[in-house]
DNA sequence: CATGAATGAGCTTTCATTCAT
DNA sequence: CATGAATGAAAGCTCATTCAT
């Protein structure tokens, strides 16, 4: 029934990234996303099911992308470390470059209904499990303590990426996000002890 | 104008955390908190300046305790790697002690509107001040590592903490939560890296 | 079972009074009105039916005064064309003696029910037939024109008052009313045409 | 936002006189003006900012006619005395065509709130200004009195007409009101004094 | 395919009135 | 007599979704 291609699909998407973005989750009408894509609003609902599906879709089309991306340079990275590193710097750098999509990720989306956090779990899954990746194989390689609980380490990973970005968000985007890898990179690696 | 104490003003909080937390933030209308409450619709805005000032207070009022419960526990401890297992332990344990309030925190109330964030803001600020305190102190005390930012090592703590939390509710509380403080602590002490 | 005497009964018609002038009718809550008269709110209903019957009481009370003064000042007037002077002075010369009053009368009472309208119909035909009075002696004495239809000319006489002083309230009482008495007067008596 | 034209926005404004003159400004809710308008109760907010923007409108629109017609009348009358005379005939004729209106207009408008009020003081402002320039007329031709204040002539005038009017309307428009036009013109012309 | 006018269910908040103390 | 906390009915407005054109 809802045609998920066509210029206008995603002319609707990026639209309804950029009202979301601008006019909060809250007073993101869809006649609002309409009028943003120059369409008419019965137009949406012949590339969507609903509301709850436009604001899935746009999550899943862009964090697929970014999910994605990130794996690749992953696979690009050598060593475990640089693994490491790369998963760090890939996400705050791919957020850094669209704040509009940072601030639909991080804060407004939150705000939604339980229909749309079920929607978007597969994708996080995956995410969820391009992390785990890079622990296990730490933890294969000798590199990652063998005791570590892969689950806890990807939530600590998770939890910290994301508190980080939506700090940054809150503040505006004002500081540079990217500049903080490193010490996310340390913090993971070595932990807080001093020797 | 909103008398903010008396057995109905606490009663109208329990309610309205059973409720949200039940039913979910979407489906939290006013009337069914009064209901819940065994109260006239009209007699929650004798307690309370409108809707979100009911979400703004529960919230206040629990994390405000919480926040206090946790920082006196910490202040028992002796060692500074003590104080960040204890934070990690209390921060778990009473969460599991009150799952319903942990549902309320960890999902629905992220699902309200910007009104409600900022007035929580407050409280939030005071736990992230405690968790700052401890990492200062085991800075200059030399436990940890002198290079680290108190600001990324925060969000790295509290953003785990928030994480491990919120999958454990998504999983219907149905784990044990404390169980992961040691692994949590580990990693925040030591990091991933194997000796 | 309402006891319209006492000093309870005058305070809390007076802080009615002053309520609706200050905040307007839409604003006069009964609890408005009880704090005004330094009364708990159920004691307004030991005094009056209703909040309908605080306003009625209101007018009816302030009302009956202004008639009963204006008519013993028209009985103190010989001439009759003295008489529709005095009619004139003393209305205008009434209300500007107590804005609050003038402004409850002539704007905010207007914004009430049916209910209102009725129960003050009383005092209107009192001060009606003031002025009927003195229209018809004024044509048995042969002063006024033989053919004047009584009813009209005292809706002349009380439209004619009332848009004067209610323009001057409009105005925020800012001129002085008392000072048209002589126009008015001369426009009754001898209308517009020059000679 | 508010389209103010088409069929449904006449269908509204109609159903909307039909309401409050027959159930009371005070019973006549939104719902109950969509229903008689055979319209949904959304679709009144699509050609109204809101409640009160249905009665400003209302009364603007037939008002708006209102004094036009009356204007046009005037215009055709040759005498000062004629002008003068139509001036009163229009503004009982016109009334006595339209009862609901007239009802609207007299008695249930009244009752509005400050909003309202203030909606409507451009028309009137018109009408007022359309007064005045008939007694100006009359008192440059020499007609008038030139001692007369316009402004009180004016607030005689309308004063009387709307208070010979509303009479009529709260008998239930029972009797002929267009049949007082000569009494009327009479005491504006030479007023109650007999030669 | 596209439109956008129309729909109508749903929810927060106010405030006159009551009644146990 | 007096209190004032509690009541609960009532109404304006929004907005996702539909469907005739």
């Amino acid at each position: 029934m809802a045609k998920k291609t066509g210029e206008k699909y995603q002319a609707i998407i990026d639209a309804a990234v950029r009202v979301i973005a601008r006019q909060g989750y809250h007073n993101a009408q869809v006649s609002k996303i309409a009028k943003e894509a120059k369409v008419a609003d019965g137009t949406i609902y012949l590339y969507f099911e609903n509301k709850d599906d436009i604001l899935i879709s746009l999550f899943n089309e862009k964090m697929g992308n970014f999910v994605e991306t990130n794996r690749r340079h992953i696979a690009e990275a050598s060593s475990i470390e640089q693994k490491l590193y790369v998963l760090v710097h890939a996400h705050f750098s791919q957020l850094s470059l669209d704040h509009d999509f940072a601030k639909v990720t991080q804060i407004e989306l939150r705000q939604s209904n339980p229909h749309i956090s079920e929607g978007i779990g597969n994708v996080m899954k995956q995410y969820f499990d391009l992390i785990d990746e890079v622990i296990r194989e730490g933890i294969d390689k000798g590199i990652f303590h063998p005791d570590i609980d892969v689950r806890v380490a990807r939530k600590m990973i998770f939890g910290t990426l994301d508190e980080v970005t939506t700090s940054w968000v809150m503040k505006q985007c004002k500081y540079d996000l990217v500049y903080h890898t490193e010490s996310v990179h340390n913090l993971f690696l070595y932990g807080m002890k001093g020797k």
